[in-house]
DNA sequence: AGTCGATAGTTGCATGTGTAACTGTTTTGT
DNA sequence: ACAAAACAGTTACACATGCAACTATCGACT
């Protein structure tokens, strides 16, 4: 039985090698500016987004396994960028939000990310980076729904 | 200073939750047909390309850090699925290639992954797989050629 | 020849991460 | 009303990972 699999043509590693050397770059960027980690950096984005919600909402959207979520929301309470506030009535529930000085640095990595971004678009073309929207919408209206318990 | 960040439309946060969300869906099958790691896969998969290189290429190839690589390959050789052998010139570098029995994994792999890409394929369509192509190639040339040290 | 710097690869150590188990709370089913 | 299951979130422990330091080898320059 003959097999080969030419990995230039193989989408799921394409993708993979894609994103990291993108994310290593940007990472690179918050990482030296504010010492934030990924898991950190993801918090702060999707908080920043909402204004306030929970952990495992976090969760949901980002990917990311709960436990590194806790962790990310207890690093950003140290530093006083992020409090959390008991539920009223579901005392399960903590419900998150940035500080004044949480929102501010959050502004600032707002800038960061948007200007990383242009340079993408740019560097890119726009033609390649409206095809690569294209293609990222399929997979996520086709993946998200399912399945995305806890692995690696 | 008002800064907001919508991050469905922020391109290497699509790029990393796509890829994650694609690469754990593959990763689940070849753990539970072979019990191999990320790193022993991507080994395997460049290793069963090309027929025999070195651990660098390897590291080169696949944006993996050269103790990934170190510690995949050494795995891999524990299970007698591959070989090294030192160069008779330059006796740093190892060549490393696929036992008879690693080539029989690889060929059960490769199957694997032609099946879960035409499945992806099909998932998404046609159109929105060309047009995810585009995109990543577009950021593979651009991105390749760059910087990729060692970070996380 | 001999020293210095570069390269291939491995290993010690500290840190990051997932799994499973746990606490505390709410909901469901009877 | 009450037991059992479900859920939000945290923690202990084992394992994976990156960085720095190491060995061993080679090439370049004096």
């Amino acid at each position: 039985m003959k097999a080969s699999l030419p990995l230039e043509e193989f989408l799921p590693y394409r993708l993979v090698r894609a994103s990291e050397l993108v994310s290593r770059r940007f990472a690179a960027r918050y990482q030296a500016a504010y010492g934030i980690s990924r898991p950190e950096w993801r918090t702060f984005a999707i908080l920043g987004q909402l204004g306030h919600t929970t952990a495992t909402e976090i969760g949901r959207r980002s990917t990311m396994h709960k436990t590194k979520v806790s962790r990310a929301v207890a690093a950003l309470e140290k530093r006083g960028w992020l409090s959390r506030r008991a539920d009223a009535a579901d005392r399960r529930i903590e419900h998150l939000e940035l500080t004044a000085s949480g929102a501010a640095v959050y502004a600032e990595l707002a800038a960061m990310a948007r200007d990383f971004q242009a340079a993408l678009r740019e560097e890119i073309g726009e033609v390649a980076a409206a095809a690569l929207e294209a293609g990222l919408a399929a997979v996520e209206a086709r993946y998200t729904s399912c399945e995305a318990p806890e692995e690696d």
